[in-house]
DNA sequence: ACGGACGGGACCTCCCGTTGCT
DNA sequence: AGCAACGGGAGGTCCCGTCCGT
């Protein structure tokens, strides 16, 4: 009892540490025997728990795609409609892979590490995913047009998202992402949402203080 | 003269048998026990030419920068004018990424390796750049608006396309991104082409029959 | 357990294949790959047993050191005094360097390798201290004149034998290193060893029959 | 003309920079670039010069047999007989081992370096040789008992020096080998020498202000 | 669940000796 | 005679994943 809960414990800190070791010293160069170290247990309790350093790495970037889900339910439970949602999704989603320490890690290691092979696919499909959900929630409440090619539009703003996040990793938030992503609604609202339901909608990044812990 | 020549050969060979590997088997897993046995040589050879495995695929990269540069004055040379010559850049960018082996291992290094902490961040810039250079020429020619940030709409760009190569190898080359292409073309062109020049462009892929060998 | 006992098992035979290869081959020219090679087990095995190559020499001298004090421990049991004792050590200790391919190896090592500067001294310090407790030892018994200069006869005995053994290496046994102890012997008992104890000492080689395995 | 000299200038102070760097390092961890770097000189030189790296030592081992001719040569100068020739000999012989570079450095090549195999027998030979010389010189003057085996004693005296030699070099030169060649030689004299040829003999260690530059 | 020794294999460094040129 | 780049090859380090025992 006691014990699968002190188990549990454990992977979680290993989980942890490897969090704050990958965002340090990158993938490749953290060593496991360090994550060990850091959480004062050995490689034999870490076997335990993860097959293989790529799992988790995969563990990690599971992390991020729980967290993604919780952003997304609250991002829906405050916004009054869906394509707002999505907007603030994808502002959120860029802001996290700069400020969230998970989010930054689980980019980092989706793009530039073996796991790439394992998980970058399943990443881009489950970003286009959820947008294309919002983007037909949208159509059928009547805020996007009916004509909309749901399936591309959210093949291409997936893109863009991804992108994005690269572009803060990359340039280390020193980018202006928000800037590009604000140019990039305010075009699409142009070309995707009824002109009598336009002026609800905000397309500058959103005021987020803290929609998720 | 003859050693000198030989070096340079030796090295030619290393970056070719690695851009073979790299593909068939990805950086990490590729050995460099197994470049240096395909180009029958020794490790000793190989590190005097490059100081470490990083700095071999860096030279990957770095042939495929070269490639871009000739690839990019190639296009400039055939295309009627600097915007038609950006599209079709845009196009040959994505498709290379699939197509050609060095370009394919290039960005899979890229955004799959410890590379890119090192390069990713000189590749978005050198990209930006050049987007930014042919917009610039296209302005000046007045076959883009004056007033368009160039900067601005230089880095969107850049980021469509990263995340268009991206998506490619992700992809493994089984996603439409031409048709993503297209489709931002001709809102761009909406946007930044005054009206009268648009009949002259093409938005579509050029029918690219070797721009480059 | 086993575990345990496999790494012991390891680290023997690693020990075992360098003697033979160090005999064959001497120390510089044997590459710690063939020794991993013949023991079937890589370098990571090697160093997980011995942090240097100079280690592995030094197990191999170790060995050797252990071998003496055996020998020692045998030569004292049989024999009926402690002057004889010593005797009888120093004709093995020579004759060993010859027949015996831990010993040879070992003295190879000390003197024809780095190890020199790591271990020669040591050696010469515990073969005079060995034989100085001999001769403290025959000197209670009143094998040996109380005023003899225990330390000092110990010290040139030492030389004499290193002196021996070094010139059965370099001769490869082809020279008469018994002729010359027989030839000391003859001289010191004279010196050391009272009139009337004399007639029961043999100062020629003895007839050993493996007096160690 | 003048290259001639430089070649040979170049060649001396390659084997002076051995000697100082063997000296200091050893010989396995002197780099030959070392050599060369403080010789203002590459590589490409000095196998102008030497074949090997064991041909540069060997080279300083030669040095070391010329300076023992010369110091052979001089000893018999200034002495009043051979047999004193001889025993000043043995103590200059070991004396040098501690204080003159090159003969250290000689002597240490000789027994921690390959060169133990191309010269150690050499030595040994060499050394006994010269013994033997001067021991046969020292019969006909009717200074040595012309019953004595002088290949015998010529042999035992050897392995002495070279005992002592090593001994020397291995304590740095803090262990009393003066006075262990002193017993030897007193004991020596009795054995060797008639009786009313003694009281001619010194055997204690010469004062050698310098018998050699 | 966890500890810790073990072995495999990759990366990298250093250095010897060669070669063509000056 | 001397230079400088080159390649071969050995030594050494690091780290992943396994295995056995507790």
């Amino acid at each position: 009892l006691n014990d699968l809960a002190d188990g549990h414990r454990t992977r979680e800190r290993l989980i942890a540490a490897s969090i704050e070791l990958f965002d340090r010293d990158g993938f490749t160069r953290t060593s496991l025997d360090a994550v060990c170290r850091r959480v004062r247990v050995t490689k034999g309790a870490l076997y335990r728990h993860f097959p293989s350093k790529l799992a988790l790495g995969a563990a990690v970037v599971e992390e991020h795609f729980r967290m993604s889900h919780d952003v997304r339910a609250a991002v829906e439970a405050v916004s009054p409609s869906p394509l707002q949602a999505l907007i603030d999704m994808t502002y959120l989603m860029c802001r996290l892979a700069c400020t969230d320490r998970t989010v930054r890690v689980s980019v980092r290691l989706l793009f530039t590490s073996e796991l790439f092979d394992l998980l970058a696919g399943t990443y881009c499909v489950s970003v286009a995913t959820m947008i294309r959900d919002l983007l037909r929630d949208a159509v059928e409440v009547g805020q996007v047009r009916p004509d909309v090619d749901v399936r591309e539009e959210a093949e291409g703003l997936m893109m863009m998202i991804i992108g994005g996040q690269l572009r803060t990793v990359v340039s280390a938030g020193k980018s202006d992402v928000d800037g590009q992503l604000t140019m990039l609604w305010q075009r699409q609202v142009d070309r995707l949402v009824p002109a009598e339901q336009r002026d609800r909608l905000r397309t500058r990044p959103p005021p987020f203080d803290r929609v998720v812990d």
